[in-house]
DNA sequence: TCGAGTGATGTCATAGGCTGACATAGCCAA
DNA sequence: TTGGCTATGTCAGCCTATGACATCACTCGA
């Protein structure tokens, strides 16, 4: 698209609009189209029309920008766990901190789209541990404000986690037809009933 | 170091002996020095005597020297679980899969020294969690392997290796005085009051 | 209305990680 | 001796990532 097209359309404005959002499109295209290992931020930047500087502008790397919402769904957990009642168990907050994310994780398809693009990559699913993980830790010092005691709040949240994690690949596998709060409830349920046996 | 000492050195054979661990002691040297951000793998090869291209004939990347152990620790543990008694519970499997390692962690200094460089860089950081996870799947993969059916085969791996993340924390940390095996299993019997609060 | 900032982007240069293709030279077995 | 095998070297090159500086539409106060 030539430099007379793009002021057209933006009416002498000098760039268009959400550079962010166009970049995060460009990708996903182009990583369903010939993979994340083999589309370079060069293609990306040149999809959305920028330059690869203006990229690394918006993003710290090229893994990032497929865990766009993380720092969202950390608050959200975190804010659950602090405003659970001040008699919950450890066990009782995490639990409501499961309940809390069943707003972000409504668009199934989505969901497996861009789970297909991490499961394809073993520098994507590091990235994704580590967004767990950061997750865990801001869970555990959330656990501690509540006055939690440690082992029993790295514990708990770790737990959580792992629960937070089988939940999600459990709403994603094909065939399953529950929404994800109820998935993660029922582990919830399972998981002291494997922990009493 | 010249050629011709070279020769003298190892009686004309052409390069001297375990490349592999003279890398892996110049890496650890330069990581501890400069730091792991600040060290690059030509620096390495240079102080192990052998060229980039041959660091990376034996190590995938500049990280996985770092984990160069990991796979026996996983075979450690999957034999545990496979050869835990047949009336084991999930539960069970997963406490002798974390006394079996006990083996492994014994050098204190080591361990602590190998996880200040690790704690330094989130890169780092993100190749022990995926090691973790792999983990976690093949002690899922092993339970199965048992008859333990899903989910509650995932749910006691994933549980199993928080509670193997939190022992080997509480091992190293600064003041603790027990061994590996006894802090893991103390933590074991701490996640039962968890769950059952 | 003008001129000094401001902010998003571009341009350029470069370090460093990683890979493929091919060359080399001791070693060993036939 | 010969020929294959193996560990390593050499070289060329791509890609990720970052720093330094330039550009230019826009804004706001004098």
């Amino acid at each position: 698209m030539s430099v007379a097209v793009i002021k057209y359309h933006q009416l002498m404005t000098r760039w268009q609009p959400d550079a962010h959002g166009r970049l995060i499109r460009a990708a996903m295209e182009l990583y369903l189209e010939r993979g994340f290992g083999h589309t370079t931020v060069a293609q990306i930047a040149e999809r959305a029309g920028v330059t690869e500087r203006t990229f690394f502008r918006y993003f710290a790397d090229k893994r990032e920008m497929l865990f766009d919402g993380s720092e969202r769904l950390q608050q959200l957990m975190v804010d659950a766990v602090a405003g659970s009642p001040a008699d919950a168990t450890p066990l009782d907050s995490i639990g409501a901190a499961l309940d809390a994310v069943g707003s972000v994780f409504v668009d199934l398809t989505r969901s497996r789209t861009r789970q297909l693009i991490i499961d394809s990559d073993d520098s994507l699913q590091e990235r994704e541990l580590i967004k767990r993980d950061r997750l865990a830790t801001a869970i555990t010092r959330a656990l501690r404000d509540r006055g939690v005691e440690e082992p029993v709040a790295s514990l708990a949240a770790q737990t959580g986690i792992g629960v937070f994690h089988v939940a999600f690949a459990g709403w994603i596998a094909p065939g399953n037809t529950l929404g994800y709060a109820e998935v993660a409830r029922s582990l919830l349920a399972e998981l002291r009933t494997v922990t009493n046996g």
